[in-house]
DNA sequence: TTGAAAGCGATACCAT
DNA sequence: ATGGTATCGCTTTCAA
């Protein structure tokens, strides 16, 4: 690998020189700079980036940790992330944190804490006291995106207005026998969102004096066809059928939707469905949503901790990040008997 | 941040004996090495991994490459490299080159070129001849999964055989009329795949003598939505409609099952329907598809590398990744008139 | 078994 | 505007 040496060497000036030609300094002059310049590219030099680390501290990179690669969510916010990361020259380490929390210990020790990355984001992810008191002694910016972390800023929706405007939307509907499709999410990731948006659903039915009944709070673990199977069982069932479903996320809603479908069952008029995200797939299903732009979340993410890391005062707050009912084909007032 | 001198200093032994001890290296003494460790812990040292590059010459990351992230094969590639990552102690490094070419150049020099990772992986990417020398004249194994790229060793399924079975298939039950839904992917990924999926679906009408329909040739752009979309428009067509729909992938057959349902035409018994990955989802839609195992995909190409960077000999020649029908429940004789 | 010291490949300060 | 050189934090001979 040539190195800034072959290139000072043949260039005729010194390392130092190359080194500030190369990175677009002032004082280097126009025409030194061209020759550096066209040397380089003869010899195919690129800079090494372990080198210039070690020697600015600073790595060009942020971290990533995400509990799953495999979810709408989580992939769009990493989008988000990645385009403004680019744009700043930064690259992106991904830290997939999967449900196996044997590994979670090592990725921490030996990567995550290893001065890899000038600063990090987590998705969704839980972490235990240790963790937490590694990470902000680790002393680089931090923020979690969705979940909120106790001591750490976040930026996320209101999860729990999330599921409360959702189930008003029904009852304003005329809904009064509303089902709530949730569910644990799976180990590592932080299990408040889901729970707190329920806690919604349960604040709007209060409110309205409306019961909610035990058989009639599905787990769909935010799988599309668990949550088919796991509607299209509660839609045999023998008995009151609910009028609606609220939905922890579109997924699960288009998951109940289907279900519909293979029970004969016709969405809206027999069943209204609402979910969360405003999903990819949401409008194909014309599935009522409460919206969120997880996208713009990622990009806001990372602007922030590159703005810190040029250092732009870090705002200690979290950021609460716009959601708002998207009514479309999935809800209905329920057919009177 | 603590440095090793600060561990060496705090347990009166060299940073030589240091490094050795924390790395379990032979040559130190029990006692040693434990006053070392618990002294690490103590002071919350982590090595460095900007300096220990710097010294070995190793990242101890594997740099991946992909079109997007927002597709269930590149996700699956990824979770399967993902593993075999964290069980080497390797970090992934994430490019993530999508669609807008302009910032392809930059990523190049600036990222992958830079000497930050020991491997590289590429997923489903076209790669210009400047770019592919470059890659290559980094020197560190590499390996494209996917679409073949010339020059390149690659791991894939036989896409061409893909769609000549999935064709023939349909065939064998019976069917004459049969539509393709295909349809580029977005630029910068391997246009190879698409386009050799269906010349294997013109293969097999070739051979059974059957007529290739332009108007039957369908765009899906690798879209559960837009194939939806597409399809319904089809069906909708006045005048002959396919009784079968090869799709390029399962995503898209699965948009076609729906679109089935939005005309009101049962699957399997007045359209048949197959696909090819074997998303997670298509079972639940009860889809026939050529089956393939990105996940198994990803775990062979990071074994792969990581053998090579441990001095395993480099294995030249690309590897064929097993593909095979898998019949559900969307596939059947087409209905006598 | 342990330590001293020479790199690794850049950056950045201080001279010139 | 340019060059010399200490420095970043660790690994790795080579000696002891």
């Amino acid at each position: 690998m040539t190195s800034i040496d072959d290139v000072a060497r043949a260039t005729g000036v010194s390392t130092a020189t190359v080194s500030r030609a190369l990175r677009g300094l002032a004082n280097v002059s126009e025409p030194t700079r061209l020759r550096v310049q066209a040397k380089a590219d003869e010899l195919g030099y690129v800079a090494s980036l372990t080198a210039s680390g070690l020697a600015t501290g600073r790595t060009l990179t942020m971290g990533v940790v995400v509990p799953s690669v495999s979810r709408w969510f989580y992939t769009t916010v990493l989008e988000g992330i990645d385009v403004v990361l680019r744009a700043a020259n930064y690259d992106l380490m991904l830290y997939n944190l999967a449900s196996r929390s044997g590994d979670r210990e090592r990725v921490f020790h030996r990567s995550i804490l290893r001065k890899r990355t000038d600063a990090l984001i987590a998705l969704c992810m839980e972490f235990t006291e240790p963790e937490r008191e590694q990470l902000l002694s680790l002393g680089h910016p931090a923020l979690v995106i969705g979940g909120p972390v106790k001591g750490m800023r976040h930026i996320g929706i209101d999860e729990r207005g999330a599921g409360r405007t959702a189930t008003e939307h029904l009852i304003e509907l005329g809904h009064t026998a509303i089902a709530h499709l949730g569910g644990d999410d799976d180990e590592g990731m932080n299990r408040r969102v889901p729970l707190t948006r329920r806690l919604g659903y349960r604040d709007a039915m209060g409110s309205a004096g409306l019961p909610v009944r035990n058989e009639w709070m599905l787990s769909g673990r935010f799988s599309l066809a668990i949550s088919r199977a796991v509607v299209t069982e509660l839609l045999r069932r023998p008995g009151e059928r609910p009028t609606a479903i609220v939905a922890n996320s579109d997924e699960m809603a288009i998951g109940a939707i289907l279900a519909a479908a293979d029970c004969g069952i016709s969405v809206p008029s027999q069943l209204s469905v609402v979910g969360v995200d405003n999903h990819d797939l949401a409008v194909s299903f014309g599935l009522t949503t409460i919206a969120q732009d997880p996208y713009e979340q990622g990009r806001l993410a990372a602007s922030m901790l590159l703005d810190e890391l040029g250092g732009a005062p870090a705002r200690k707050s979290s950021v609460r990040a716009p959601s708002s009912l998207l009514v479309r084909t999935s809800t209905a007032p329920p057919v009177r008997r």
